[in-house]
Parts: C-alpha cells; structure tokens; sequence
DNA sequence: TTCATAGTTCGATGATAGCCGAAGCATCGA
DNA sequence: TCGATGCTTCGGCTATCATCGAACTATGAA
C-alpha cells in the first residue's frame, strides 16, 4: 500500500543499543577512530566493525582513512537532528538511560553538546537568559526578544538577524544529559559557544574525543558577569 | 559514560517494519483502530495488539476507546517530525521500500500528506510555485519571495507572515512518497490546503482512513488557473 | 440470552542478528 | 624485514523477538 523511503530500516540502525551509542557519541560533531567507537559503546573492534558498517551503508555516518586509522563522523546535520528530535521523544516518555550522567564533574560543568554549550553552565546560561528576559520559551520553542538581540549585538557581537538558517531554529532548547533540563541550542547557541572560544573565554579540553569544555579564569567571571547565576 | 533519554529503545520501536507501517499510516494526522492498523501493516491482530502496546508504551502513540475499538494516534507531532526526519534520511541514502507507490491511481494524483497536499498535484503546484518564482528552493529549504507573499493574500487570503511557528518552518520541502520528488510542506502548505477545503475546491475522501483528497469540478480548474502544468 | 465482532493474552516456533574468538590484511615505525 | 597496532572477515553460539494458532474477555446487536 505505501511506500516511500524505507523508514524502518534507517531506525533499526539506530535502535540497536550499541550503535546508538557510537552515534551519540559522534553529535559533538568530531570524528572518532573505529577503536574508540567500539570502546564508547562497550563492545569488542570486531563487533564494532560490524555495526560501523552497517551505520555507513544506511548513510548515517562517513568514513575518513587516515593512515591505518578509520574516522568516522556523522554524513550530515540531519542526522544530528533526528537523534535530538528521538532524545526529546524519549525524554517525554521516562524513558531514562539506567546507567547515570557523566560522572566526570569536568564534564558534568561544560561541555560541548553537538556544537554548543551544555552541562551546568549551559543550563544556568539559559535560565538567567530566560531571567533577563533576553528569550522567551514555552516547551521546546525558544524565541529571542528585542532586548535579547540589543544584548547579542552590544555584550557579544553577535547579529542575531544573521542567525537565520533555512533548517535550523535560531533557539532551541535542547535538553541537557546531565542536568535534564534544558540548555540553549540553534544557531545562536552555536554562535555564542564560538564567540566564548574567540575571546578565549573558554576552550574545548585537547584530549582528543573529549567533549570538555574549559573555562579560563577571566572567561568564568565575564561569563558570570553576563549569565550569573544569582542575577 | 553518557547518559540521558535512551533514544535506541525509541529508534528500536521504530526499526521493526510492522511497526513502521503503523507509524506512517499513523501519519495523516487521524486515529486509526486497532484492526485498522493490522491490516495497514499486513499483519494478524494478534501480532497488531502487541505491537501497539509497545509503541504506546513507549510514548509514541496513545489510545482512545470508543465503544469496542480502540483508536490509535501519534501522541505528538514532535514523533510525526521525527519520522519526516527519518524519510529524508532513507531518501537520501537511497533507500527505497521494494514495494512501488501507491497503486490507487486516485492516491496518486492526490492525497494528504500529513496536514498538506501531496501526490501529482502536490508536486505540480510546488513546481508551479517555483516556476512563477513564488518561492526559492535550495535542496530541502523553501523561502518565500515577496511576490510569493502578494500572491497568497491576494488569491488565498493567506496572511504568510502569520503563519511563523517556532517549531515548525513555514515552507519546506516533502519527499513524495509517489512521486519521488518534492511537494509544500511547512505551517504554508498545511493553509493552502486547508484553504483549499475551506473553498470546497477539494476534501479528503469520506472513506475512514483514506488519504485521498477528491478536487471538484470546479477546484480542479481554479487550482490549475494558479498551478497549471503549462504556465 | 445468544451470537458476532473487536481486541487481548498465552505458548510455541522460527528467523534474525548481536556477540566474541580466531585468523587475516594493511599500515606504521624501527 | 620484523613486529606492533588498527581494523576487518569468518564461523559458530546464543538470545531476542516477531509471528501466528488457539483460547479468552468485552462490547454491541438481534
């Protein structure tokens, strides 16, 4: 009776435990080696080589050769929404992990969420926005006010104006690992992250595949100055 | 290591093809009983029943009882978008269904997709639409041009800049299941539609369950006046 | 009450697919 | 050339789960 692209298959890829952790490893948007891949979602290389496979011929991820190292990264941003628009889903149902947040308190602070702030000043960032009336939100939509954009423009350069991308919100929220609440994603949560990291308020952890995000000293108190928590 | 909604246990609900047939006949927005949705994924009761426990248990449908049946319907358009999402993914990767379109010669000319027209005409009037330059497509995005807003006021009353919706883009672009080209989709396709019915130019079949949209004498030729194949 | 229809539960079956050990390529460094 | 490392292929084991027949419950109609 219907047809169309094959939805079920492409799930299948996702639905499997193991796989879905290689990808949700792969949305901070770095490319990872197959080894590390299989160590992210717990199984052996060769198991591994299985799954990554198979993710690659359903087109959810692209290989990269590097030496004898493979990387792999996701083949495209829409593949990145739909595990978020999967992870709200989830989220809506109860649907938790067992297995508890990053127990690495580094991590658990800030982090890199696809290309954004998260962890706990993510979510305190988005709740003083929120306090200062800089976005309004009402469940997962987030809209910028006209005193948010005078506040981009004049504390951080940023023209809110040239955010506007054909599919992508300018704000989203984005619920937070962690924290499980909200954090500020879109454009503009793009946007900000990058400008913290021109100013060298802030700089993502050197180790390879680590998703921390280190706040310099002065970077903490400006960042404080703007989204305080107790303002 | 990572925590956070379990988006495999969703995706896995997804991945089994029964019940992704369930999912997109789902799809058109109406609630569909138990036996309904068997049939629609070609399957015994039996099998339909616990199928669909799953997915309600899972947070992606929801019940309504109404004498002895048992209507089902998508529990949010949070899951219809997530599903769009996935189709564009399989679409892009080339992943067909084996089975061919839509027999039903009337289901291919027109029907609803979701909330808005597809089928032949579907795509002919996004085509049409480019062709007067009413709207600007680059892959899957859609804008409307400033002669593409007058058009709308003028010959659908449809006010354009009323239609912005935080979640939810006013254009873009559906993969036909029928055609295997594009059609309007978006908070714009979803009015012109409704303003379609509205001036009885076209109503969705009687028939319960049916996606065939039926244009009148009439609607056929008003709707081609703007959206003709030749023009 | 009796029958029919809608839907569910239960149990058995069978196929799919994830998993790992072992072995095989390929690339790099010495 | 040799060994070490990264990754893949192969084969067999196992567990999960979709499927259906049969039997059961609930609502509606005669």
């Amino acid at each position: 009776m219907k047809a169309g692209p094959d939805i079920s298959r492409i799930a299948a890829l996702v639905g499997d435990p193991a796989r879905c952790n290689m990808l949700t490893a792969l949305m901070t948007g770095r490319a990872l080696t197959a080894s590390e891949l299989a160590q992210e979602a717990g199984i052996t290389p060769q198991t591994a080589s299985s799954h990554l496979a198979k993710l690659e011929a359903g087109g959810l991820i692209e290989p990269e050769k590097q030496g004898r190292h493979r990387y792999y990264r996701l083949s495209d941003p829409d593949v990145a929404d739909v595990l978020e628009g999967l992870q709200g889903i989830a989220a809506r149902a109860g649907h938790m992990r067992v297995r508890t947040g990053p127990k690495d308190p580094a991590l658990r602070r800030a982090r890199i969420c696809y290309d954004h702030l998260a962890g706990d000043l993510g979510v305190q960032m988005l709740d003083s926005m929120k306090r200062q009336k800089l976005v309004r939100q009402s469940k997962q939509a987030i809209e910028l006010t006209g005193e948010g954009k005078r506040f981009m423009a004049e504390e951080l350069q940023i023209d809110a104006d040239a955010l506007t991308h054909p599919r992508r919100p300018v704000c989203k929220a984005c619920l937070d690992w962690s924290e499980r609440r909200h954090h500020l994603a879109g454009t503009l949560g793009a946007a900000m992250m990058d400008r913290f990291t021109e100013l060298k308020w802030a700089a993502r952890d050197i180790t390879p595949g680590s998703r921390v995000v280190n706040f310099s000293r002065n970077g903490e108190k400006r960042f404080a100055a703007l989204f305080g928590a107790g303002e």
